[in-house]
DNA sequence: CAACTTCGTAACTCATGACTTACCGTAAGC
DNA sequence: GCTTACGGTAAGTCATGAGTTACGAAGTTG
């Protein structure tokens, strides 16, 4: 449902930074911002964006906010790509099968055209 | 390797538009500039993102393009996807053990602090 | 209570990129 | 050979978003 936001969050390279400092264990605010070359309330928006996208969790912990990594949310985008990727497959060999049976018999364009539009 | 790549480009709507609809069938540029809201020339920016990116094929038949999807390309960020998705959760079982045996015994703070900094 | 730490938000600047129109190269059909 | 379909590229416009500095809110510690 949700992962277009999800992969939008993964395009920025600093968001994909903060998550692999997030594989190995729950961080807060200012421990990522030390670990990155941006200032904290650029991480601060980023955390914001990745929570929103369903990509990490926030505890709060005295005054310290700690963030991780959310399973589902990455979840999410494996079956979205999971899907993609069986779909691509199985249009492969179709391809493929259909190939072959033309290479053997006589070769028909593949589609009879009909002026494909310029315009929106 | 080039996961980002293709991370970057699968961040935009349009793109993954066409990524659809390669889903099923290999397409040339016409037919799906007239399946998108979007004009030609755009469409073929995006391939082009797509092609450098290896997440589509193109082959040229006569005067037309066809485009595929490259199952290589979805693999990468699928293996990408997986190791985040097994980290994230060891990390999760690992602060969920903690938590309990630190429940059990003293409470001691997570990181004894020294100034987070601000500044990149 | 007062000083300090930690973090989120507001306001702003600036670069990136998505889209358009216009043009040119290339293959097919009369 | 000339015309027509098809698609890639160039140049330009405009919106989005990543980054900064400045400020305020919430909590901990002396």
């Amino acid at each position: 449902m949700s992962y277009e936001v999800a992969m939008a969050a993964l395009a920025d390279p600093t968001r994909r930074a903060i998550l692999d400092l997030l594989r190995t264990r729950a961080l807060c605010v200012g421990e990522m911002a030390m670990a990155l070359p941006v200032s904290r309330p650029a991480v601060s928006q980023h955390l914001r964006v990745l929570s929103d996208a369903g990509l990490v969790t926030a505890t709060s912990r005295g005054t310290r906010n700690f963030y991780a990594i959310d399973p589902e949310g990455v979840a999410a985008l494996r079956g979205y790509l999971d899907a993609m990727w069986s779909d691509a497959l199985a249009a492969f060999a179709r391809e493929a099968e259909r190939a072959s049976e033309r290479g053997a018999d006589a070769r028909h364009p593949d589609v009879p055209p009909t002026r494909t539009g310029d315009r929106p």
